[in-house]
DNA sequence: CCCTGATTCGC
DNA sequence: GCGAATCAGG
């Protein structure tokens, strides 16, 4: 496998989430823990908590030893000053979970960069670009989404086996969860969601350069294997 | 042992 | 640029 646009977004997105390389590697395919992690490296990506930091352990150990290394390169790296501040975590003041009506207006965000969009893939298992994935979910507001099923039972979610040809296979919420069904709704002719899925499912690659209103990307939080 | 990321270096 | 081999810490 190589690796494409799409595919390094993916690693970038995924590293960035905190997945690990390995778990990574699976998701991405054709490709093994250590391409991740050399691609991760070459792409400048920084390593968040490594377990493995030799503070100042010299590193004398010519792992070549085994391969007929040609010319050993004396590969000393000159003085590097201490460029290690790279982002200090803001401390983020936790947004008043009171009423804060936001403001009518946000100024979008000046630079924009990084279009490109990768897609949402079913289950709320994220797949996008790095323009936005910064979302810092962490104080987790008194969310109440759940629409509180009126009545006990879920009866008219739509189970596995109600699934057929003819109906969005959409799955809602995880599996697992007592609650996870599938949409249900009626498909988009020719494929497995409804038209509004389908949207989610296959957004399409616009060209570079093409403006793009991100989709709300409903961050629900893909589970963490 | 398993896991992790870091690094090196032949390709 | 890529990634296997290797290192090294948990």
């Amino acid at each position: 496998m190589s690796w494409t646009d799409e595919r390094i977004d993916q690693l970038k997105a995924m590293w960035e989430k905190g997945m690990t390389a390995s778990q990574i590697a699976e998701e991405l395919g054709g490709v093994s823990r250590n391409a991740v992690i050399g691609k991760a490296h070459r792409l400048g990506l920084q390593s968040r908590p490594s377990p493995v930091k030799s503070n100042d352990a010299p590193r004398k150990k010519p792992v070549a030893a085994k391969k007929p290394a040609a010319a050993p390169a004396a590969k000393e790296k000159p003085g590097q000053p201490a460029p290690s501040p790279a982002a200090a975590p803001a401390p983020r003041a936790p947004a008043a979970p009171a009423a804060q009506p936001a403001p009518a207006a946000e100024p979008q965000a000046p630079a924009a960069p990084q279009p490109r969009i990768v897609s949402v893939g079913p289950g709320g298992f994220l797949r996008q670009g790095p323009g936005d994935q910064q979302a810092p979910i962490p104080p987790a507001p008194p969310r109440r989404l759940v629409p509180a099923k009126p009545s006990p039972e879920i009866a008219d979610k739509t189970s596995l086996l109600d699934l057929t040809e003819k109906i969005c296979k959409w799955p809602i919420g995880h599996p697992g969860e007592p609650d996870f069904h599938f949409c249900g709704e009626k498909v988009n002719p020719g494929f497995p969601y409804c038209v509004e899925h389908c949207g989610r499912a296959y957004q399409a690659q616009l060209p570079r350069g093409t403006r793009r209103p991100p989709p709300p990307m409903p961050f629900g939080g893909p589970r963490v294997r």
